[in-house]
DNA sequence: CCCGCATTGTTTTTT
DNA sequence: ACAATGCGGG
């Protein structure tokens, strides 16, 4: 263990070393941060500390996973198991399931996403008979998901918000409050938590239980975060509850690289840190071990168009490098075609491979001319992000037989198996049926048992009804009792309740979805053989906090295509950035906020995203951009500006040669004979 | 009156 | 890929 750190720098070493206390370790992208964060746990165990005594936040679960493998590299993977190790929610759901009855939920709990939530605001706002123009169920969720992170109670909402803004007047938060309480309710009843509960509540329980803080606070001696920029205030409250005795707590962060404000992240909890803590150590690690020194400084100069950040500097002993290609093309048809053909040409004649080359986009969406392209030039390319396997359709109808087979109270679950089941029955005459159940006090699966009793039911759609309780609601209730591996409990449930017929029959492509059916259940059964002692409740837990899951195998040779912000923490030696627009990167969205004075700083978010962007590529970087797209009216061509931030970079490191289209080309130049090493 | 299909228009980023 | 709309049928 004596020579643990010496594949560290000096800098490296001191953060690596510096076992008590508050610790900043202010880090620039590339310079060896998550590097620094593992010899460091390392170190600490090294030195006698249990593995149970630490605990390490990151922000992704792929970030976990990747410290996982490197520190046990160092320390052997028996210790991995002992330690606290994953993300906020993972953590905090750790804490949580061992103290349900104290945070008022109870076994079979489960959690809603965001597309849950917003249903179950929907529902609300329709209950209480308010106008959707006029309480937007989005932009109230919105609302309130601040203020869950934010710590602010539905009775504090009003006087909190209300005038911070002019965005509406004291009544409309009034009525936001009220909806907020209400959601509250649902979700208790409904026996599940949202993700900001997952935060909220562990603050919550440990704030009142003298006891159980104290056994997490002396559980917890030494805290490390990574991605400290990214915090948001309640995670921030939360290391700072655990964190209060010992004051151990050594952060890593880059506050060039914070690009979740819209998920509450405040960017001042990192510029605060010495001010939270007086005695902090600050360490700043400025050496770039990954990018050419062209791509460094361009991105350094963007950079450094932004107003609020920590001084620091980026430098590299590496050499200039290839120049920052910047092309424009015809349209975006032309600029997916042009990459794919430069791909190609790096593979064929430069040998990179095709698991070296990453494409970038700001929006989901941008990816869809590169999904059609691709193929047509026979790269393989896998999609990170974007629609998962759990996010497909069939799967996440499945999904609801099982989460009321774990969790009866799931109202939002059986709402949509009824809605997916049951045919002549809609949204109007659900809510009857709703209504009736709740002012005769009965439980809605007993209307169901006699029907007609609400009006605007007949005989055949009260027929329709009770198939549905006998064949769906019956067998869940019985299966529930059953004593069984978790996969077969799930098989017996789809051919009880005949999902073939009822549902895959009723979609297109029912064969196609038949195969991921079948790749779902295999991937239960897998499950259930891995981890003999969890059950369903586990699996649809991990799956729940494990968005970039994917079942089809990864670390293929597949180009990587993915948004900006699913590419932070990696690295590429070949990146591609497409749709360096204005209006998309930077988004519509931060011009508006930064517009009409929401958000002042929404524009600089964008250039630290496009800093984040940059500075993943190793060797080569390519920028592209279009110069019209077809906009909504029909054949009509929108002119597109090129994106401020291009005009942000030094003109000197790049090779900016796209401007004019070749006639009879592709509308695509590259100077020829550029050194591409 | 209400359901459900079809068409049309629109997409921020994620735990 | 999804939501919001419009329309025909029950």
């Amino acid at each position: 263990m004596s020579n643990l750190l010496d594949d560290l720098n000096k800098k490296q070493k001191i953060a690596a070393q510096t076992l008590k206390g508050a610790v900043l370790v202010l880090a620039g992208a590339g310079s060896g941060k998550t590097r620094t964060l593992t010899y460091r746990t390392a170190n600490l165990i090294a030195n006698g500390v249990s593995p149970k005594n630490i605990l390490t936040v990151t922000f992704t679960n792929r970030a976990a996973d990747d410290m996982k493998a490197k520190i046990s590299k160092l320390v052997g993977s028996e210790i991995i198991d002992e330690m606290n190790l994953g993300t906020f929610h993972s953590i905090c759901l750790k804490i949580l399931r061992n103290n349900l009855k104290k945070v008022n939920r109870s076994e079979g709990c489960l959690i809603y996403d965001t597309t849950d939530s917003n249903a179950i605001i929907e529902d609300i706002i329709f209950e209480f008979g308010l106008e959707e123009t006029e309480y937007d169920p989005k932009i109230v969720f919105n609302i309130i998901s601040k203020a869950k992170m934010e710590l602010v109670l539905p009775a504090e909402l009003t006087e909190k918000y209300a005038q911070l803004n002019n965005q509406g007047s004291e009544h409309f938060y009034q009525i936001v409050s009220r909806i907020y309480q209400e959601y509250e309710r649902v979700l208790a009843n409904n026996n599940c938590f949202d993700f900001n509960d997952l935060i909220k509540k562990t603050i919550e329980l440990l704030e009142s239980d003298q006891d159980i803080l104290n056994k997490y606070q002396d559980q917890f001696q030494y805290i490390q975060v990574d991605e400290y920029q990214d915090v948001n205030h309640s995670q921030y409250h939360l290391i700072s509850l655990l964190a209060e005795p010992q004051k151990n707590i050594f952060v890593v962060g880059d506050d060039w690289q914070g690009i979740y404000g819209f998920r509450g992240a405040d960017i001042s909890n990192i510029l605060d840190f010495e001010h939270d803590y007086p005695e902090a150590e600050v360490i700043k690690l400025e050496r770039n071990y990954r990018s050419s020194n062209n791509i460094i400084s361009a991105s350094n100069q963007l950079i450094n168009n932004n107003s609020q950040n920590k001084v620091k500097e980026a430098w590299t002993e590496a050499d200039d490098g290839a120049p920052i290609f910047v092309a424009r093309a015809e349209s975006p048809l032309v600029e997916a075609k042009y990459i794919c053909k430069r791909i190609n040409h790096l593979v064929d004649f430069y040998h990179y491979k095709l698991s070296d080359i990453a494409i970038l986009c700001r929006s989901h969406f941008q990816s869809m001319q590169l999904q059609n392209q691709l193929p047509k030039f026979r790269i393989p390319h896998q999609l990170v992000g974007g629609v998962s396997f759990f996010d497909r359709q069939e799967i996440r109808y499945f999904v609801n037989y099982l989460k009321l087979l774990v969790n009866p109270n799931d109202r939002l679950a059986l709402k949509r198996l009824f809605r997916i089941e049951v045919h002549g029955v809609g949204e109007i005459l659900l809510s009857e049926i709703n209504k009736y159940a709740r002012e005769n006090k009965m439980k809605i699966t007993d209307v169901f048992e006699s029907p007609t009793v609400v009006k605007g039911i007949g005989n055949n759609k009260a027929a329709n009804i009770i198939e549905f309780q006998r064949r769906v609601i019956d067998s869940i209730f019985d299966l529930r009792e059953e004593k069984m591996p978790m996969h077969k409990k799930a098989i017996e449930l789809y051919e009880r309740v005949d999902f073939d017929q009822n549902v895959l029959a009723e979609l297109d492509d029912p064969e196609g979805r038949k195969k991921y059916m079948n790749m779902f259940l295999e991937d239960m059964a897998d499950f259930q053989k891995n981890n003999p002692g969890r059950g369903l409740y586990d699996y649809l837990l991990i799956n729940k906090l494990i968005a970039d899951k994917d079942i089809t195998e990864d670390n293929q040779e597949k180009v990587k295509v993915m948004t900006a912000h699913s590419a932070k923490g990696l690295e590429f030696p070949v990146v591609f950035i497409i749709g360096a627009e204005e209006e998309v990167f930077p988004h519509l969205k931060s011009l508006e906020e930064k517009a009409a004075g929401l958000n002042p700083y929404a524009v600089e978010e964008e250039r630290r995203l496009f800093y984040v962007a940059m500075t993943r590529a190793e060797k080569l970087l390519f920028i592209s951009f279009s110069k019209q797209k077809l906009s909504n009216e029909q054949g009509q061509y929108k002119q597109i500006i090129p994106s401020r931030f291009l005009y942000e970079l030094p003109e000197t490191r790049l090779d900016f040669t796209g401007v004019e289209s070749k006639k009879g080309g592709s509308g695509i130049q590259m100077r020829k004979n550029v050194e591409v090493i």
